[in-house]
DNA sequence: AAAATTATTTAGTTTTGTCTAAATAATTTT
DNA sequence: AAAATTATTTAGACAAAACTAAATAATTTT
């Protein structure tokens, strides 16, 4: 495995997290999610093919080929596994993990990964409730619905947070939703899309629409 | 306090480490120890002028201003603090850990680095024996001096190992000297420099000018 | 199906950090 | 003190990664 620099790896995950949505990632699309100019995705669409990481032709969109599928899970696993540390061990909150393991990841000692993976215990998801590929690039994949689409009366727990504000942090604390959290949709009101949840035996409350949309769960 | 580049901190880390043995750096000198070329560090030297962390006229040596010789410690302080997490947390051994950390010291997060600094208990020297800058960019001076020049009779403490690699390491751990060994030279050979040390009540043994020359002691 | 719109690519610049080759300054030798 | 050597700087190029503006291709509207 060669070693890319911090620009094209982090196009690499975008294309993956991307690919994973539609299939297929168009040029806008990339643009819009790295926060740069469609000229600059096609100069390094055309640097990464010449690497052999992806497929596409002009005016098609792009696929990652099979090494850059690999490739981009071992970003997956560094990024995910210094999130899990920098909450885990260096008590940071939950919404500040993300930033700092962007440089993190960049750093790409397998060698450091792997006893950083070891130390922690070989831990199998992140703070959001992503799961962490292992050292052979294999991640567990559970199928996570949207809150939203949790029907009534059906025991779940929440796998994943997406949206990773200070904001939706404090809202969820205070809710005292947490990943692993078992919950039940009690109720859907149509008019504002709202849904009254119940935790346990505990009262039943309500959350907006935006919010259950940022929460997966897992059917238990 | 600012942010710089990888390369930049490369430089201003250099000069920090060569001015401490000659008080100004040349830019040849520069160039040797960062394996570059001279043409590339006058380049640089008008940059890091440019942003006022160092003195330099042409064809004088430079030296590092207050803020040039913060931002030393701070760069200093990062990579100690990540070669102690990774020998004493991760197990990584002695010689290893000096490449992972050239590349985690660039990851710039004052936060990350005060709360690492906390999980690890404000470790006060690294595994060589180096200090470690506070967060305030203090730093512990104790006079140490080369084991070749410690007077034979005068007990001290191995305080530091200069040299890194792999074999130095080896012939250590064989001759059984760590870092806070206590010991006393017997005698100096003048023929081959070598040294006859004690450590404890052991039986005395000889070691060479060149180990001898990559340790440093502090008399007790 | 032509026109208008949108998406993508190309061409030409910019910045950072490097390099080689040439020029100049300082030092050492003779 | 002139010549030779060594050190340093300047000039000009290059690669990576970005950008803007213009050109071209594809899609959608009418």
């Amino acid at each position: 495995m060669l070693n890319y620099s911090a620009s094209e790896e982090n196009y690499i995950k975008a294309i993956y997290r991307l690919q994973r949505q539609d299939g297929t990632v168009t040029t806008n699309e990339l643009a819009h999610e790295l926060k740069t100019k469609p000229a600059s995705v096609t100069d390094m669409m055309k640097k990464l093919k010449l690497k052999k990481l992806l497929r596409y032709q002009p005016y098609q969109g792009f696929r990652l080929t099979q090494e850059g599928g690999k490739v981009a899970l071992g970003i997956i696993r560094r990024h995910r596994l210094w999130e899990y540390f920098l909450a885990e061990k260096l008590k940071f909150t939950w919404d500040e993990v993300h930033e700092v393991a962007e440089d993190l990841e960049h750093v790409s000692s397998k060698k450091l990964i792997d006893k950083l993976d070891e130390f922690l215990g070989f831990p199998r998801v992140d703070p959001h409730g992503d799961p962490i590929p292992d050292a052979h690039g294999r991640m567990e994949t559970s199928k996570k619905i949207i809150l939203t689409e949790l029907p009534a009366g059906t025991p779940a727990v929440v796998s994943n947070v997406i949206n990773q504000s200070t904001a939706i942090l404090e809202l969820l604390e205070h809710k005292k939703i947490i990943i692993g959290t078992r919950l039940e949709v009690k109720k859907k009101f149509e008019f504002d899309e709202s849904l009254e949840i119940r935790i346990g035996r505990q009262p039943a409350f309500t959350i907006s629409h935006q919010l259950a949309e940022n929460i997966f769960v897992q059917l238990v």
